[in-house]
DNA sequence: CGTTTTGTTGATTTCTGTCAAGACACGTGG
DNA sequence: CCACGTGTCTTGACAGAAATCAACAAAACG
């Protein structure tokens, strides 16, 4: 379903790295063949306990994944901790697939999360075998590209209200219609995707909550008030 | 030549779209064989003036775009005005395919600008045709995709001074072996694509002048004096 | 050679970061 | 089921980096 939602429109929420949906059975799409979705053919499964590291920067790039269920976080670090969060990734949305020697960030599970590996040279058989999921990827990495060009509009030019107002309204388009979405990572992790602290997001959720734009939900959610005046906030985005 | 460079590399200083190069006839590459480009085949040749515009955000994207020689900004603008430069190109590098309906960022020549247009249709049939060459813009798009990632990180994590050192190192890279490195964009510009503004920009090429870390030439140039001391600035880069 | 644009420098403000403490939530074990 | 400890979140006071405002210098242009 979210799998759905995210092949329908170009995935604005997460400037990770593959992160749009390709087609494929994931969430129950009963009617899409095998031979649309080659990668899971040969897809290996692999479970992560919440935290924990599915790979980190610098190491052999073996493997692409495809995220099955769960929440990923992709980031880069500085030599001195600094950290900077890519992208935040759901069903559907992928990660590897640099095409280079080596992972040029790491990925760490926020949730339990089950993926699927796909070795690289099982990729680069499967890219020879069938030139058109080339072009799926091209259109996949492209959809990256484009949120990535946002982020860095957001990174470099909104300020943190706006940065916050930009994410909750990137993260309630990939929750569907309803208006409760959730924040299954911690306000650091936050801080560390729009360029801020955790005392400057955590601010800004008061601040929007007294204007009453959002509203706190038990469970950590996340309820939109008021869309309008978060979109006015957002400046576009 | 650049276009060799670039092609030999990753390219790291523009994350924009689809900027690195592909192996084409640009520069003089008198081995590579018209099948090996096929998109010069059919390409028109454009030539923009200095500071005119190319397309712009929202303009329908019946074209992509290869630069055959001068540089040229990508951007995108909030509505009031304040501007996020998404990347520099250089020749070889493309723009534009972003296979959406609309341009998703405004190009404008900083130079005096040489490019070819290859329609989307145009591109369209060439995919169709000649099914390697979609893994090819997958590879392009690809360390696009890498470049707007330590693009993030330096927007967002990185210090004023720190992205000035990020930058002209990128720069250097594409400049090949020599020291003295141009730069044909204005001081805003360069704001823009680092977050900074105007003033900041000029402060850090002060305070790298009297450190002596960097030299202005005539014409504009910079020549780097101490690339160590860059580099450990720049926090890897 | 004058005019206009671009770049530099200085003074000041403001936003966000830093440091610090308290509130709250959560999981564990009694 | 409740008490406790640990970690996360929130709030406050303060500091600092970069933005803003402003003036001048330098370069580019006609």
């Amino acid at each position: 379903m979210s799998a759905l939602t995210a092949a329908a429109q170009p995935n604005r929420f997460v400037p990770g790295y593959l992160a749009a949906s390709l087609p494929s059975s994931i969430g129950g799409m009963a009617k899409v063949q095998r031979s649309a979705d080659p990668l899971a053919a040969i897809a290996q499964v692999k479970v992560y306990d919440r935290e924990h590291a599915i790979f980190a920067e610098g190491e052999a790039a073996d493997a692409i994944f495809r995220v099955v269920d769960g929440v990923i976080r992709l980031y880069k670090l500085l030599p001195d901790g600094r950290r900077q969060i890519i992208g935040f990734l759901q069903a559907g949305d992928m990660m590897g697939l640099a095409f280079a020697e080596r992972y040029l960030y790491s990925a760490e599970a926020v949730t339990a999360t089950t993926v699927q590996r796909i070795s690289r040279a099982q990729l680069d058989d499967l890219l020879d075998a069938q030139p058109s999921l080339a072009r799926k990827l091209l259109s996949v990495t492209t959809s990256e590209l484009v949120a990535a060009q946002d982020q860095m509009l957001l990174l470099g030019r909104k300020t943190a209200l706006e940065k916050l107002a930009s994410f909750l309204l990137a993260l309630s388009r990939r929750t569907d219609g309803n208006r409760a979405i959730a924040l299954p990572m911690s306000r650091s992790d936050i801080a560390d995707y729009l360029g801020l602290t955790t005392e400057t997001v955590s601010r800004g959720f008061t601040k929007l909550k007294t204007n009453r734009l959002i509203r706190i939900l038990d469970g950590g959610k996340v309820e939109l008030l008021d869309r309008e005046a978060l979109a006015e906030l957002a400046e576009c985005a």
